[in-house]
DNA sequence: TTAAATATGTTATATTATTACATAGCGTTA
DNA sequence: TAACGCTATGTAATAATATAACATATTTAA
C-alpha cells in the first residue's frame, strides 16, 4: 500500500487537476494550466508525474505520451494496466476485468524471465465513434 | 496478407537495417544509419517507419519509442502484439503465445467497444539480469 | 493520358523529455 | 542539536522525438 499522506505541494496540484479530467493530459498542458499556480518548468511538471506514475495515482498512455489519473482508489494496480483507446474520438477508459487481469499476471512466457509489470492498450471504435 | 513487394527504396533501406538488428532502434539512431545510403532527414526516416508498422513489416515498442523488425513472416500481426521488456539491460522479444493471444483478441468490455488492434507490453527482468 | 494516390526531398518547427547545477526541507541518529 | 542522507525544488539549457508545410516526382488505375 501507498502512502498518499506524503504528495508534496508540487505533486498535488498535479495530481489534482490529473484527477479534475476524465480523460488523459499531456505534460505540457498539465504545465500550462498549472504555471498560475507557481509551477513553471517541464522539469517540475515531469517530476511530479514521475512520482505520481511510480505510486500508482496516475498512468501513462504509452502510445498517447499523456498521463490519466487512476480511478482505482486503492491504487495497487501500478503495475497492471489496461485500456481502451478509442482512435477517433481518443478516449481513453481504464479496464477492469479479473478474468483477463488474472491471465495476464499469471502468464509465464519460455524464457524464464521474470515479470513485475505490464501494460495493455486496447484501440478501436466506442459506440459513439462506430 | 500484405504485399511486401511494393517497398519503395528507403523503406526497403530502413526496413533492411532494422532486421538486421535483433533490438528495437530508435528513429534517430536510424537516420544517422542511413545517412550515408542519403536519407538526410527524420521525416523521410518517419514515413518509412509508418509505413513499415502499418503493414506489420515492423512493430513499434510504445513504452520505450524505439522499433523492432516483425519476425513473423507471415505479418499477420500488426495489430496484436506482445511484448516482454527486461528493464534493466532493455532487451525486447516478441511474445508468440497462442493462449494469450486468443484471450486477448477474445476479450470483450463492458462498453460495447469494437477493438482491432492492442499491444501489450510485460517488463521485468530477464534470465541474465535477475 | 489524365487524374488520383502515394512517395520523395527539404526546411523549419512543434512536441516530449532530460541534464546539470544550486538550494531547501525533512527525518534519522549520534 | 548537529551532521548526514534523502527527497524535493527552482531554473536554465538542451536533448530527443515527431510533425507541418511545401514543391516535386513516381506509380496506379480509370
Amino acid at each position: 500500500m501507498q502512502k498518499q499522506e506524503t504528495l508534496t505541494k508540487n505533486q498535488k496540484i498535479i495530481l489534482d487537476l490529473i484527477e479534475k479530467s476524465d480523460q488523459p493530459l499531456k505534460a505540457y498542458s498539465i504545465l500550462f494550466d498549472v504555471k498560475k499556480k507557481g509551477i513553471n518548468a517541464p522539469l517540475q511538471v515531469y517530476r511530479a508525474l514521475n512520482k505520481l506514475v511510480k505510486i500508482g495515482k496516475i498512468h501513462k498512455i504509452e502510445s498517447r505520451n499523456a498521463f490519466i489519473a487512476c480511478k482505482n482508489s486503492k491504487c495497487q494496480i501500478a503495475n497492471a494496466t489496461i485500456f481502451s483507446i478509442c482512435e477517433s474520438c481518443e478516449d481513453v477508459t481504464e479496464i477492469h476485468d479479473h478474468k483477463l487481469s488474472e491471465h495476464l499476471r499469471d502468464f509465464k512466457d519460455n524464457k524464464g524471465m521474470k515479470y513485475n509489470k505490464y501494460n495493455l492498450e486496447f484501440f478501436g471504435l466506442c459506440k459513439k465513434c462506430v
